[in-house]
DNA sequence: CGCGTAGTTGAACTCCATCAATGTCAGTGG
DNA sequence: CCACTGACATTGATGGAGTTCAACTACGCG
């Protein structure tokens, strides 16, 4: 589901945001189209009652703030120092109608960004945290730098928290659980070790709790 | 966020689909967009561990099974007899980059189709069981056919469960919890009266138990 | 009228939120 | 080099909301 458009960038100037910085702000008229090339970013949204929500992480890849509504409907943050490039509305409707002419291989860029949101309300449908743990961390190991064996996980505890509708501690509980069974092991505080990918896909998917 | 694109349609034949009908099932290839005419419609999705989550109700106007992605997410399943017309992948992919050359209006119909799904996902990312209850409500009755001042509810508290995560009996007691507060009430099992609708929106952005 | 489905109610239990305290690490400045 | 600081992570104890299981009721339909 990780579209590739990159040639429709071609000849853009490629542009960079250090960490914590906002590259768009929810609400805000979606005047551009962002890619991003490399880093992390997060889709953060609050509620009236002040809580913070964060709907998506986009990696290196992904495109961010696609015009299918009148406003963004998120901010997007840097997790992250990144790079990006961007397009003007205007400019990304006319490749769109062009690959909708042709082979309407756009439209899976409008998948790809919808996919990571459509992926966290079946996740957040499904209780236990050691088991909403496990499915976020599967879906993310594989667009997370990698030294070897070892993931870079960037992400702080209170972001994956705000992602999977959870407290920090009981993120860090999850964790501990996962370690405690051998499935991952974390060296450092942002550093992750899969042991057992396959044990951490099992645990993703059975409702029960990882005893 | 309810575009109309049925101008698009014209010509169309209409076609309908009695309740508990599937229209097409999740995984087949998107060949055709349905938009509804009349009748309520539930996105179904079936997870590996045999759950069942609702991902979101269509109404009269709304769209259905955009190719955005090359297979359905979901299934399409009536809840009560439906009527609608449905068009071709290419012909839509045509309609949609001619609306893309000229003001990209059809693009807002994408939107449509993915904001309730959002919207859930929202809704889960707040605990609460009255609170999701109270918003559930909220997004439904302005779509809900009417009689006078009541409403015809034609969902059953199994699909709500279903669509808010929670078990139907948690449903049931948040229902009681909303009557007793003299916010609805409930003539019959498929009716429903908003005596407050202020108090209900107010019950659905308060993070805190209704108490 | 009898049956099946859907909704309702109660009691016990489980899991997560909450609150509070402690621990760890990176960065800063003495 | 080390103490200091603040942000982040960890751990424990407690309570409450929702699940679960079970029994019961209401309703629609043959």
């Amino acid at each position: 589901m990780y579209v590739n458009c990159q040639d429709e960038f071609l000849g853009e100037v490629l542009l960079t945001a250090s960490a914590k910085q906002t590259m768009f702000w929810e609400g805000q008229d979606s005047a551009y189209i962002f890619q991003l090339r490399s880093g992390i970013v997060r889709g953060v949204t609050i509620s009236e009652d002040g809580e913070r929500q964060i709907l998506a992480f986009f990696f290196a890849g992904d495109h961010i703030g696609l015009p299918i509504t009148q406003s963004y409907r998120f901010s997007a943050e840097a997790v992250t120092d990144v790079t990006y490039v961007r397009q003007t509305r205007g400019h990304w409707n006319y490749a769109l109608a062009e690959s909708c002419l042709k082979d309407g291989s756009m439209l899976r860029c409008i998948g790809a960004e919808q996919d990571p949101i459509y992926r966290r309300g079946m996740l957040l449908g499904r209780q236990g945290a050691v088991t909403r743990m496990a499915a976020f961390l599967c879906s993310i190991i594989d667009r997370l730098p990698q030294d070897g064996v070892q993931f870079d996980l960037p992400i702080s505890q209170q972001d994956i928290a705000d992602y999977l509708a959870l407290t920090p501690e009981t993120v860090c509980r999850s964790l501990k659980r996962l370690k405690q069974s051998d499935i991952i092991a974390m060296p450092a505080h942002n550093r992750l070790v899969i042991h057992d990918r396959d044990a951490l896909e099992r645990a993703a998917q059975s409702r029960a709790t990882c005893s």
